[in-house]
DNA sequence: GCCATAAAACCGACTAGTTGGTATGTTTTG
DNA sequence: CAAAACATACCAACTAGTCGGTTTTATGGC
């Protein structure tokens, strides 16, 4: 009913706010130099109605790490790197699409769960466990063309398709994590161009 | 008398053991949510001794990254993997050689740069600068060998010994990232041996 | 070797502002 | 009218940093 809609939409509003706020921040500045009270300037909410929402700043940034899965989720799951016939080709889209996706400011194009997970994996397993979830599930994706990659030419002696996934993604965060300290994408780029050589060279042998 | 020989090796050192517990703190938890108050009690110093030493927690901040740099500097120079002949074999050395020292409990194979320019890239960019000349440098000490390398065993398009330099310190990075997302050594080991792969692929065109 | 002197090292109480979180409302909405 | 969605005022704990004072150490003249 259009009721429901309304009403969830409504709901939402408020509470998604606060999470496009901690997106923002979190990656600007880190999870703990995040406070509250910033979100709620930001999102234009008190202090009451942030803890209505989140019970804690702790939940909030479990939020945070979900929200942040079901956005890029969608935004990969759309993006036109499926398209290739070849699995191998749609490997080196992927790639070619995460290297587009990195450029302009540093906060911009870098990761919420990687680098809320650097600080927080000690104090919170929670927030952990979410930020865990979020990279393993998106390597996942990547799981498939891999594997049908591996099929078609060849297998190579110690690689399988979930290290090789997750190996990826291992690039893609510490190419993030140079860029910042250089100020720029332009290294981040440069590592994932590493990457597509390398996955290029292990399938080509 | 003992008294004096635990006086002395105290006065010795009070900054020392301030950066020792910042380097602990930080890699454990975070530049942010480390506190001056923490680090004082962990080295058995009090405010005033703190500031003394250091003008701000920036301050410590920047000098936590020399200290950093000092340190990790003086393992790898003395390291045995410098020893092989042949510059890909000091290269591939000096990939098992961090692979071996990715081990135990995560915040004792992480780097502190690596973490700390996540937080503070936005906020202090004497803290940027600091954790970039570390890694930049760091990289720098592989630069000669993958120069020699690549006069041995041939150039490859597209690729520079600074940018292969920087990528191996991207990939060991990305995969500190994945380990505390995982919150074990495992995942880091498997990236640093699909580097490897990468580095032999490459120099065996 | 002794002592004066100054600078450096260090202490500890203090502050002003910030932190996450709460208790008690008031408004909106189904 | 009841419940969910907010607002307002408040708090105790904690934050980086300060300031005047005390101890320790290095130096150099006698």
């Amino acid at each position: 009913m259009s009721r429901d809609i309304i009403d969830q939409a409504k709901k939402e509003s408020v509470r998604t706010r606060l999470l496009e706020a901690a997106l923002t921040s979190i990656r600007r500045k880190g999870y703990s130099a995040t406070t509250v009270d910033e979100l709620c300037a930001i999102a234009g909410v008190t202090k009451g109605g942030f803890f209505h929402h989140f019970k804690s700043k702790e939940a909030l940034g479990v939020c945070a790490a979900q929200y942040w899965s079901e956005m890029t989720g969608g935004l990969f799951a759309n993006a036109p790197y499926h398209e290739p016939k070849d699995p191998l080709a749609r490997i080196l889209a992927y790639i070619d699409f995460r290297t587009v996706l990195i450029d302009g400011p540093v906060e911009e194009f870098t990761c919420l769960v990687g680098t809320m997970v650097q600080e927080a994996y000690g104090s919170s397993d929670a927030i952990r466990a979410a930020c865990d979830a979020s990279i393993s599930d998106h390597a996942a994706t990547l799981e498939d063309d891999i594997e049908e990659a591996m099929e078609k030419y060849g297998r190579i002696a110690g690689v399988t398709a979930k290290s090789l996934a997750l190996h990826t993604q291992a690039v893609l965060q510490g190419g993030f994590i140079l860029a910042k300290a250089k100020g720029g994408p332009e290294i981040a780029k440069e590592s994932a161009a590493h990457l597509k050589r390398y996955i290029t060279l292990l399938f080509k042998q």
